[in-house]
DNA sequence: CGTTGCATGTAAGGTGTTACATGATTAC
DNA sequence: GTAATCATGTAACACCTTACATGCAACG
């Protein structure tokens, strides 16, 4: 239908699938819920993100606000998705190109420069890591409970799924190079001096 | 030693990185290398964000230039880190907070959308992603192949070890959703016209 | 009565991308 | 000779974040 020239950023679409679940919802709602779901396997935009996406999604007809209570301005505002931005999220998952995920961490970047960080550097980075990934496994696992609780087999479920499976892996691995690197005798590992040496 | 009002954004120091293994290197090098190492767990720059990065760091002094052929203009330009760019990317690791990783997929976006998907479009996309994840598994495996045969170990190594298991674990983790999607009934799944009813 | 949470929004600025411009060298 | 790769850089723009501004409601 909508013949968009350059379609919305991927926040927006985001939006849009928070959205698409039927609920009526304000960008305070969007904004907490984006904390608890997308953020595992996509990422949660800021509050002011949001609230400029529906701004712009209101303008394409995507969503319609509607003021709570009733016609007092400067309160609650929650948005509705419309059958037209059923269409183009539809539109969007059908036929824009899947990007390549990407993982960006940090704490891989600096184990990565531990010629320059140091073995006991690195393997405090490690385990704070280890210890991070845990409580990632435990929001996740909490969110999953309750999402089969309460909704039974759902897309969402199946995602938070994938999710657990992901983050648990995710402190295997470091735990496996934390056990590689103490076994490692320091000189084994070769460090900048060495390398210009 | 610097003080840095603001420091550099990570890719000032993604850069300095990949120039702290000692070699000397120009732009384009640092594209292909950070397209073939720091994109498993970073990410990949554009090659106009390197030019402009490396500008920053002559600036502060972290990086110094050099013409190849001596002498000659436009035409290549190789960068060496200097002892005070060993310092401020050694004070990043030690002193700047960790951020926490990010992971940003699509493909799980759009299955997490897949009341507005459908059933079919999902098993698609997730067979296609697990092709993605095969290609990854064995870009991966080339480059620590490599790694491990040329260096002995190194901290470079241990991350794509890392990187391996884990492209691994997405590996699986795909596959396990296809496989539970597809043994579910249809109307198992809550769709949005039903959520709506 | 002060802090936290609810709630919305604007403005400024940083970060990074695409598109463009340029030109040499190498391979077919 | 022409296409691809090497090689560098600028300009315009999109995207997103932080900081700021505002105000009500509930809890201690």
């Amino acid at each position: 239908m909508g013949e968009r020239t350059r379609p919305l950023p991927t926040t927006g679409y985001a939006v849009l699938g928070l959205l698409s679940f039927g609920e009526e919802l304000s960008g305070y709602d969007l904004k907490k819920w984006s904390d608890h779901s997308l953020r595992f396997f996509y990422w949660s935009p800021a509050i002011s993100n949001i609230y400029g996406e529906l701004k712009r999604l209101q303008q394409l007809g995507y969503v319609v606000a509607r003021e709570l209570p009733e016609g007092s301005p400067r309160n609650r505002r929650v948005y509705r998705i419309t059958d037209e931005g059923v269409d183009a999220l539809a539109g969007w998952i059908e036929h824009e190109p899947v990007e390549a995920p990407v993982l960006k961490d940090q704490a891989l970047l600096r184990v990565w420069l531990g010629h320059v960080a140091g073995k006991d550097r690195v393997l405090a980075l490690v385990a704070s890591e280890e210890e991070q990934a845990r409580r990632m496994i435990a929001d996740v696992s909490h969110s999953l409970e309750r999402a089969t609780e309460t909704m039974g087999p759902s897309y969402a479920g199946l995602v938070e799924q994938w999710c657990l499976r992901y983050a648990t892996a995710r402190l295997e691995a470091f735990a496996e190079l934390r056990r590689t690197l103490s076994s490692l005798p320091e000189p084994a590992i070769r460090t900048r001096r060495e390398a210009l040496a």
